[in-house]
DNA sequence: GTGAAAGCGCTAACAA
DNA sequence: TTGTTAGCGCTTTCAC
């Protein structure tokens, strides 16, 4: 016997001679069909191996039960781990994800949009391509009455949500933690400043050496880009230079990981030539030498926020108000950028808050909460 | 004015007193519509921001160029550059793609599976979990006319078409090198043996041992996971039994930075006190000291192999015949691992073939294709 | 508690 | 070259 695959709804209710409409309630567990009715059409459903078919329910009801999500990139430990956290989200929350890359690329990027709403979905999440320019058809979306929401990287338009990392914060912390380091020839290698996140780092930074009354060498505001490339070559340029600073706050940890690659090329030392302190997920605790201090911005926070002030919107959808999440940094010292008193127990890490306060030590993943001493 | 959205053909259509019709058809460049109305509809739709309605379309036409992936994990390097590699391949191809992440988890994946053919994706990519043990939900895939390929872990099931790693001459090819290099105690961290994976480069490893009359040591075939923590925590235990090898081949990328981590603690060096050689894409290359010397299974090639066979079974769906595709690695040298006459040049990679022919130097990123003396 | 009628927006097949 | 008819599989509305 050759099943007939798909099974519909009308190939269950002729079985049981109901009609189809009383098959798809069931299945959906409207109340108003009986209790034995819907438990015999469920049971017959799932024998003959019936799995609904989407497309029909989505165009029938207008409603798709998903969300478009674009980023830049996806091999980008940053972005990934965001990703996960909203695949996460949308998995308990009953939403499905449509993600689409845009590689950077502009024109990618509003191809995907387009490919969104044409798929319906519900409410879209975009981390903007750094090419990105043209706004005009975020707005386009919002005519379509799909909520939107910028994510991490800021953008220069009114009426949408934004959850972002509080970049600029986070960048004065850090700067904050270089001067009670002990530094005052501090260097910044920023990111290109016509990203939202290299602006407010770069305002962070400044406004940290502004309050502690240091002056901004501009040689030393270096604009590069996020990659580790950047902070290799960045670097390299700086120590040709022969004027170099004693602390260096890079925008991401690609960029730092650039410098912990130079600097092993060069022969230098971290931290007695150069010391180094970082914005950005470190996702290599414990494998640096030494490891690197720098300031966390929970991407898992990210993604979660983001999906579901977004569901919010959607389920709200009439009384919407723009909305800005600003998520906290936390400051996590590790074995870069101390107090030199401090420079003898790097290997257990610490976690400050931004007024200085120490929270507790943080137990390593595998330091099992032994203390070491070294 | 307020526009109404979505314009759907039968705006386009009324207002040119044409049927939605010929709107649908010049829209999609039919040739049977003429040149002048196919521009006059198309003009129209763009100023009255027509994007069609995928829902409606798939429906109708029975097709949703969709494929859909399945995976244990994204925020993880080898999947995210897997994953990287499909939606590129895909968006070559003119093919969404809908990702779904299991997290590992058998039961999270089979909704998945029933998700995306509630979607009516066209063909569907599997990377299965760890716990994956039914596979009856396969063959329902299949009832569905469904084309499925099987990704990276293989599984014991006929009748699909499968994309792997060649694990088992990866990790004969690395266990060579440890041969070559001049050692005889050599330990695998291995994964579980439940995986395809663990249990490929088990007989990989066992298969180099025996060929090169070396008996392996029970001991020192250490099965644990693939992460970090496993080799560290691998590690530890092993350096306490107080027998150790001379070399250790990992299963993984991650495990081999467990012991990166376990060896900084223990203030042992690499390669002197323990050598080290893995599988897996090193994703750290010049940022450990010493670097690490692996097998490289190209993880763009894995997605696009993967993606490519899948978009051929659906097109070719009447004349399928179960494929499998098996991706050769390519050892790649760095610092670890190398004969000791080797021992100083750590910093110039070189390629070389399964049958020990040196391929080249590669121009690690960075250095600029200038050769490096030290 | 159940079902008949209508239609979601589009496309396939066929007619004109 | 264009349009008519029919229907994809489902849900919504409303009558019974």
């Amino acid at each position: 016997m050759k099943k007939r695959f798909p099974i519909t709804l009308g190939d269950i209710a002729s079985r049981l001679h109901v009609s189809p409409v009383t098959v798809s309630k069931a299945l959906r567990d409207q109340p108003d069909i009986s209790k034995e009715t819907t438990i015999r059409i469920k049971i017959l459903a799932l024998e003959m191996g019936y799995i609904p078919d989407y497309t029909a329910r989505n165009l029938a009801s207008n409603n798709t039960h998903t969300i478009g999500v674009v980023i830049p990139k996806i091999a980008h430990s940053f972005f990934s781990s965001v990703i996960e956290a909203i695949y996460d989200a949308a998995h308990e929350q009953g939403y499905e994800i449509i993600l689409a890359v845009s590689q950077e690329d502009a024109s990618r990027e509003l191809q995907h949009l387009h490919t969104l709403i044409s798929m319906r979905v519900e409410g879209i999440i975009i981390t903007v391509s750094q090419q990105t320019k043209d706004y005009t058809f975020f707005h386009r979306v919002k005519e379509f009455d799909i909520p939107l929401t910028f994510m991490d990287r800021a953008v220069d338009v009114e009426g949408f949500s934004k959850v972002l990392a509080d970049d600029r914060g986070g960048a004065y912390a850090a700067t904050e933690q270089a001067v009670n380091a002990g530094y005052s020839r501090i260097a910044h290698f920023s990111g290109y400043p016509h990203t939202s996140i290299g602006r407010e780092q770069l305002l962070g930074f400044e406004s940290a050496m502004k309050d502690n009354n240091i002056e901004v060498n501009p040689e030393w505001v270096i604009q590069t880009g996020f990659s580790e490339q950047d902070g290799y070559d960045g670097f390299l340029r700086l120590y040709r230079s022969g004027n170099m600073p004693e602390c260096i706050f890079t925008v991401s940890f690609p960029v730092a990981l650039g410098i912990y690659r130079a600097v092993r090329e060069l022969k230098l030392t971290i931290p007695d030539d150069i010391d180094l302190i970082s914005f950005g997920n470190c996702t290599l605790d414990n494998v640096l030498a030494p490891s690197l201090t720098y300031i966390d911005q929970s991407t898992g926070e990210l993604g979660r926020a983001a999906l579901n002030l977004t569901i919010k919107n959607i389920q709200e959808k009439d009384k919407f108000v723009p909305q800005t999440i600003t998520l906290p940094t936390r400051l996590v010292l590790r074995g870069t950028c101390l107090p030199s008193i401090r420079r003898n127990i790097p290997s257990s890490p610490v976690s400050i808050d931004k007024s200085g306060v120490i929270l507790g030590y943080i137990p390593t993943a595998g330091s099992r909460g032994k203390t070491r001493k070294n």
